[in-house]
DNA sequence: ATAAAAGTTAGAATAAATCTAAATCTATTA
DNA sequence: TAATAGATTTAGATTTATTCTAACTTTTAT
């Protein structure tokens, strides 16, 4: 646990929001200026390797990283694009029923319009 | 409809697995020599706009892309990385009641061990 | 036949992520 | 404390996937 990893762990902890590598870069830099992109990327993936952060892919943009509290599930708004976390405890288990074979896990995202976007159209 | 498209969908209707662009250009270019990787994702990008194939994206790896018959979930092997169709109908009404509110669709990958893979270890 | 529109091409450009090799830090041992 | 080995960081180059651009070609409509 290096000054650097603890410092994007902590800009992980303290941000509500999905984060890209580059906004931890560039937030990291803000309180090292010395840290590397590579660092950055280095520390993420060992930490998502690690479970301790989780990588969500989000299509037509670049990968975000949050801090992993419990298995969650991603809304992502097809109008402005954010994304929203949503838990769906029983979806695990009917995957497993459905595929009928041992599953490690699965990605969802869901489509939809977020709250705010709606309300403008 | 041009001959460059009809090509590529023909290349996709055929194929039984998710190609990426790359596979896509490199079997096109076997018939007609001249396409260029533009035309590719151009028809590529229109095609899964107008809802004709289907675009997916495989995490450490390229986008695929396959004729969309109907819509299905994709099962991605951890071991081998290879992906196989799966159909979840119940799926999108369960999300729409979880959810609460209009979805217009959803992305799963649910990530197993292929049965070649499994026999293996 | 000619003008306008649409599509294709090659190659440059971009963006995300990774790799490399040198430099720096850390921990361990003598 | 000094030497050393191992891990980590750094800067920058590289790779890979994808998109953009501008010139050229084909198609369509007049």
């Amino acid at each position: 646990m290096t000054k650097q990893r603890e410092l994007i762990l902590q800009i992980l902890t303290h941000s509500d929001r999905h984060l890209t590598a580059d906004e931890v870069f560039f937030l990291a830099k803000l309180q090292m200026p010395s840290i590397a992109m590579a660092t950055v990327y280095n520390n993420l993936n060992a930490m998502t390797e690690a479970g301790m952060i989780s990588r969500v892919h989000v299509d037509g943009s670049a990968d975000c990283f949050e801090k992993g509290t419990e298995p969650h599930d991603h809304l992502r708004c097809t109008s402005c694009g954010k994304l929203a976390n949503v838990s769906l405890p029983w979806l695990k288990d009917r995957l497993f029923q459905a595929v009928g074979t041992d599953i490690s896990g699965y990605d969802l995202t869901v489509h939809y319009i977020c709250p705010e976007c709606r309300r403008k159209v």
